[in-house]
DNA sequence: GCGACAG
DNA sequence: ATCTTGTCGC
């Protein structure tokens, strides 16, 4: 599939924050509610700057693998919390670029709108692809949230500065919740939902679970 | 002011 | 993210 180029690369924190305060105003959060080819993305790092980048797309319905790829590269930025996407963005872009098939949801690992600037990785691939994206995060990250019951399915919002930006996801019984929110062109209430469903077995949607499966042992 | 801070 | 043993549970 096609990746525009929106931006160009940054050098500086400053740089890199004002791509994210710019691209912020092209989020669309209304789109879609059923898919039929979901994509799931994850790097792996290896030793100071190497990583692979993993993309495995699956039937929505069946979750049947119908399109993988992955890519080596090198960190393309220093970690700094709220910039993370920029450390694995190029690799991950390339990764989709290589993809024979055209997804219509990026199911991603990390962040959306639950960002201190309200744009992470899920909104920054969203606004490149144009494609619906959601994030899924392991750990809480802005915002505060309670802690939701115990069972599948039980959630609560994620308020940062008054805004529900997200929500904590409990996607099996008795395993710590996930972190949902919204990258692009998806509601809160559709992204919930396909996490839900896309959590077959295990805490992570299955995407993910692949595609970081796929970034540990490529070929 | 200091620490914490998606992966 | 990654560095790592044991341990608990299915």
């Amino acid at each position: 599939m096609q990746v525009r180029q929106l931006h160009p690369w940054p050098t500086t924190v400053a740089e890199a924050e004002s791509i994210q305060d710019r691209l912020r105003e092209r989020v669309e959060l209304a789109g879609p509610d059923t898919f039929t080819l979901v994509a799931g993305l994850d790097v792996h790092y290896h030793g100071d700057d190497r990583l692979t980048a993993a993309v495995v797309v699956l039937d929505a319905v069946s979750l049947e693998p119908v399109a993988r790829a992955v890519v080596h590269g090198r960190v393309a930025f220093p970690y700094v919390p709220g910039l993370f996407a920029f450390r694995e963005l190029p690799a991950l872009v390339e990764a989709l670029e290589e993809l024979s098939v055209t997804p219509d949801l990026l199911v991603c690992d990390g962040y959306g709108l639950a960002h201190p600037r309200g744009f992470g990785l899920a909104c920054h691939l969203g606004v490149l692809t144009g494609l619906p994206a959601l994030g899924v995060g392991k750990t809480p990250f802005v915002g505060s949230h309670e802690t939701p019951a115990p069972e599948r399915g039980a959630w609560t919002p994620i308020v940062h500065d008054g805004v529900t930006v997200g929500r904590a996801l409990r996607t099996q019984d008795g395993v710590k919740p996930v972190y949902v929110s919204q990258g692009h062109r998806i509601s809160l209430d559709t992204a919930t939902e396909q996490v839900l469903r896309l959590a077959t077995r295990y805490r992570l949607p299955e995407p993910i679970r692949q595609a970081d499966h796929l970034a540990r042992h490529p070929g």
